[in-house]
DNA sequence: TCCGTTATGTTATACTATAACAATTGACGA
DNA sequence: TCGTCAATTGTTATAGTATAACATAACGGA
């Protein structure tokens, strides 16, 4: 899967557009810009282009895909770029790791401390991050019940959107 | 990390020994030969042999250590073998995909349906199954709720074993 | 300015997974 | 028995994901 087709083709950016997506955009910027200056972060060129590039639409994106965009920026396209660029963006809670993609996603709730879900349609790739709290409830219940230490949960669950199952019945 | 590191080193097999794994083992492998003749499945060399290899301890493993132990049983190593009989064990329900580690485990259930969830210790590398009924009723809610079909869910959680909180405190 | 820390650049390599096609085996009916 | 079909295994090649290790640059504070 290339950036390109990612972010030229229309699967997920006019397939189910709900919603503002350049409010959307601005609104995660804005936040990160916000949370860096407060917490003395380095919101570098880097990060903020890895970062634009998962919010391009509500896919999850591969490391690679992201080293794509890079090079089309201008930065040298050597995978640890963008591995630590997905990695101070996950570490600050801007990205999640999607285990079941092994893919990144822009996180829909940044700066805030959470237990997300994630629902991946297998038709249109769109990823809807939710809140899981009474999942997160359930495992930690049953990890105090046998004495193990939960630091964190993958929760993710796949199958197929609201939008294509009216689209392909 | 090498096959002979799994089955050699003492980290899982001696470690929180709680229960006979000899026959865990043979439960294990006797309910698969059963399951198979049941469904006219063909239980196949190789087949019983990646079994066995995942039954060596409750850890899971890399498609590669499968394949070293394939090696040393006389079996061409070549990944596909693996991958084909990983399929074979995960699709009739012998086995389990672990996403946060890219690896496999023998399932501590087999045969039966269930939604599982699994305990993840970081340092032991011991990986606990448990129903996530809970858990996943709580996400198939949330599904209904906005028309998503769930058809899978991937439930994991990561953190430390109650022995190796007292091992090392 | 110097120093230490953080971030970026670069090279190389390790780990995970699948495509594509060939050869073999085994069940089953003609 | 033989032929045939389907499933399994063997083989080669390659795609996709991720990190180690070390070099250089940028930057802030003492």
């Amino acid at each position: 899967m290339s950036m390109t087709k990612i972010l030229d083709n229309s699967d997920a950016m006019d397939k189910h557009h709900h919603h503002d997506h350049t409010e959307c955009i601005e609104l995660s910027e804005a936040t990160l810009e916000l949370y860096c200056a407060e917490h003395k972060l380095k919101l570098t060129p880097l990060r903020r282009t890895v970062f634009s590039a998962l919010l391009a639409d509500h896919t999850a994106k591969g490391a690679y895909d992201i080293l794509d965009r890079l090079r089309d920026a201008g930065f040298s396209a050597q995978p640890p770029l963008a591995y630590r660029a997905l990695d101070f963006l996950v570490e600050h809670g801007f990205a999640h790791r999607i285990e079941k993609l092994n893919a990144y996603l822009a996180c829909g709730h940044p700066g805030r401390l959470h237990n997300p879900a994630f629902f991946i349609c297998q038709h249109c790739k769109l990823v809807q991050e939710a809140a899981a709290d009474k999942p997160v409830s359930s495992l930690r219940e049953e990890a105090d019940s046998t004495g193990f230490r939960l630091t964190s949960t993958v929760i993710e669950a796949i199958g197929e959107c609201a939008d294509c199952q009216r689209a392909a019945p």
